[in-house]
RNA sequence: GGGGGUAUAGCUCAGUUGGUUAGAGCGCUGGCCUGUCAAGCCAGAGGUCGCGGGUUCGAGUCCCGUUACUCCCGCCA
């Protein structure tokens, strides 16, 4: 049903087409532009279907009157009759450019300020401009565009998801600070002096109580709130698509998703492809030097270690010895960069931690420029080319250095490079990255930690490495990566109420703090929980994709500051003392 | 917490080696104008040069500090 039933107006002004020509219509909207011709006055009129054009004329003197008196952003409503414009003067850039409404009569409904920016696409307005001014800002087309976008892709979630008997189900935005992970954003309790709410990170421990309560299948679009540094991809408070399910594999929790995922980028309008190819952990890294790659282009790393096995030239050798690896990418068109361009990748190679960059250019058929060559023998020049697949105009690059680190800069170099030399193809490329090890080493915290959360299943034949060998375990995990972003991830969880103790206690958390901390959760563990697992996407980063934009804030409507302000509502804000003392609270 | 960038009219920006009264385009206000659609023409208003301090005869410009915005690193299971 059209937003023009149920209302004070007959159509949306961009509905109207040559068809309506002869009626009487009302419409109601935003005065957009006025062209005042003196005998003769153009009022484009917008409302959220787009623009149409209005005219006035001297002959009806009040309407006219009026109609010189309407400025920018005035609400309007008006009543005239559709009429086709004259031979000559139709405006085929606008889908109602066929026609024009003679207005009869017209309603000042409110006036406006000047407005503080122009209510246009593409302007290039200070974004903190636009948020204080927020209302105004989601007039401009591309703006609206985004929160239908939104509210589109939200409802194929919902439609896909409750198809396949998924429920929906609120949890609580007042819960329990928890340890592991972000930051909590923390609110005090009234009614309870000195005790405080957190703010949910995620809603990953009631929808695992849910599981237990037998719900089977459940999911959520959820507000998650993270106190951490913000960037144009995060924001304090965003939205996860939050599933979960019993009785599956991890097979099953990914197929349910390809299925939802397709049906969600068919209603996005957005091209798909059939199958969402896999990649473990460990091979992406050894590929691509990310637990992310973009794979929107090649320039895959290849493995320099048979290659420079017995190198003289001592980085090589030196790292080989340490157990390290030789491994290079080829910066295919990047052969005649300047000198100076290349001491800008080494840069970026030192700030990842690498001790330097190796490189050969190959600016042209037969030359070579390299500080590094020298100490290469013919047989393992001729080998490089082969490996890295070098031609003319190639720039090979190639770190020494620990195993994962010399991936990790690589992978950093491979991302960079890509950029700038424009590389990355069309349209969506998705993969999963599966098989995450389940814990990493912290050296600062000198223990073991969560990659994913502390609730991740280990596979079942590594839980004897558990203690033993415990990075060496892997996990069902899996992320779901578009063109280079991490848009979703997910795992099978823990069950067992002993298990996860066991995966507790070697991250170092003891059974005294795991009862104070997860103590629900390892009693409703204890209460006949199901096998279950499930993903969590990062919703506004996956609309943020689909929009083609580089800033999660373009397709929130209210979003905050890079310190986490509100320019529109001034938030944060300070309270009263009066509040302060009810909460029991007293600042520095 | 660290690094980079930015801050001059409502908006986007220019402003030279420090030098008279800080400019432009758009927008805004007024006037003219009957077929425009970024309407056109004429006239006009509009400035705490982010803020504070310093150097100087003189600072939008140089120096120090600071704030805000923004990008990145750390951080974000």
């Amino acid at each position: 049903m059209s937003p023009a039933s149920h209302s004070i107006r007959t159509h949306l002004c961009a509905d109207l087409r040559s068809v309506h020509i002869g009626e009487q219509v009302t419409l109601a909207g935003w005065v957009h532009r006025r062209r005042d011709h003196g005998g003769l006055i153009f009022i484009d009129v917008r409302d959220r279907s787009g623009l149409v054009q209005c005219t006035f004329s001297p002959d009806d003197a009040e309407a006219f009157a009026l109609g010189e008196r309407v400025r920018p952003e005035w609400v309007v409503l008006l009543e005239g009759t559709v009429a086709a414009r004259p031979e000559g003067t139709t405006n085929a850039d606008m889908p109602t450019g066929e026609v024009e409404v003679n207005v009869a009569s017209l309603t000042v409904l409110n006036t406006a300020e000047t407005p503080p920016f122009e209510v246009e696409d593409g302007i290039e307005t200070d974004e903190s401009t636009r948020m204080r001014y927020r209302y105004v800002d989601v007039r401009r087309p591309e703006m609206l565009s985004c929160l239908v976008l939104r509210d589109r892709v939200a409802q194929a979630f919902r439609r896909s998801l409750g198809d396949r008997g998924f429920i929906e189900v609120e949890t609580p935005i007042l819960t329990k600070s928890t340890p592991e992970g972000a930051r909590d954003f923390i609110v005090p309790s009234r009614m309870n002096p000195g005790l405080f709410y957190a703010l949910p990170q995620s809603p990953q421990l009631f929808k695992q109580l849910l599981m237990v309560g037998g719900l089977d299948r459940y999911y959520q679009i959820a507000r998650c709130f993270r106190d951490e540094d913000l960037r144009a991809d995060r924001q304090p408070e965003f939205t996860q698509i939050d599933i979960e399910m019993s009785f599956c594999t991890q097979e099953h929790v990914l197929a349910t998703v390809e299925e939802v995922m397709a049906e969600v980028m068919d209603a996005a309008g957005v091209a798909w492809p059939a199958e969402i190819p896999r990649l473990t952990h460990a091979a992406a890294m050894d590929r691509y030097g990310s637990d992310r790659p973009d794979t929107r282009y090649g320039m895959e790393l290849h493995c320099l270690v048979d290659t420079f096995a017995n190198s003289e030239f001592k980085v090589f050798s030196g790292a080989l010895a340490a157990g390290g690896r030789v491994k290079g990418i080829n910066a295919k068109g990047a052969g005649d960069w300047s000198r100076g361009r290349i001491d800008a990748l080494n840069q970026i190679a030192v700030d990842s931690g690498a001790k330097g960059l190796a490189w050969v250019a190959f600016p042209t058929e037969g030359d070579v420029r390299s500080p590094v060559a020298k100490f290469f023998t013919d047989d393992e020049m001729a080998a490089l080319r082969e490996v890295l697949d070098i031609a003319p105009g190639d720039l090979a690059l190639i770190v020494a250095d620990e195993h994962d680190l010399a991936n990790e800069v690589l992978g950093v170099l491979r991302v960079h490079l890509a950029e700038e030399l424009e590389l990355a193809a069309d349209g969506f490329h998705p993969l999963w990255i599966v098989d995450f090890p389940l814990l990493s080493w912290d050296a600062d915290e000198e223990r073991y930690t969560a990659n994913h959360h502390p609730f991740t299943r280990p596979f079942d034949e590594h839980l004897e490495m558990l203690e033993s060998d415990p990075t060496s375990v892997l996990s069902y995990s899996y992320d779901l990566v578009i063109n280079g972003l991490e848009v979703g991830g997910g795992t099978l969880r823990v069950h067992d109420t002993a298990l996860q103790q066991r995966i507790f206690s070697v991250m170092g958390i003891g059974e005294e703090e795991a009862a104070e901390k997860f103590g629900f959760l390892l009693d409703a563990l204890a209460h006949g929980a199901p096998p279950h697992g499930g993903i969590a996407f990062g919703f506004d980063r996956l609309v943020m994709l689909l929009a083609g934009g580089r800033s999660i804030r373009d397709v929130i409507a209210f979003p905050k500051t890079s310190s986490g302000a509100c320019p529109l509502t001034g938030a944060p804000d300070v309270v009263s003392a009066r509040q302060l003392k009810e909460v029991h609270l007293s600042l520095d």
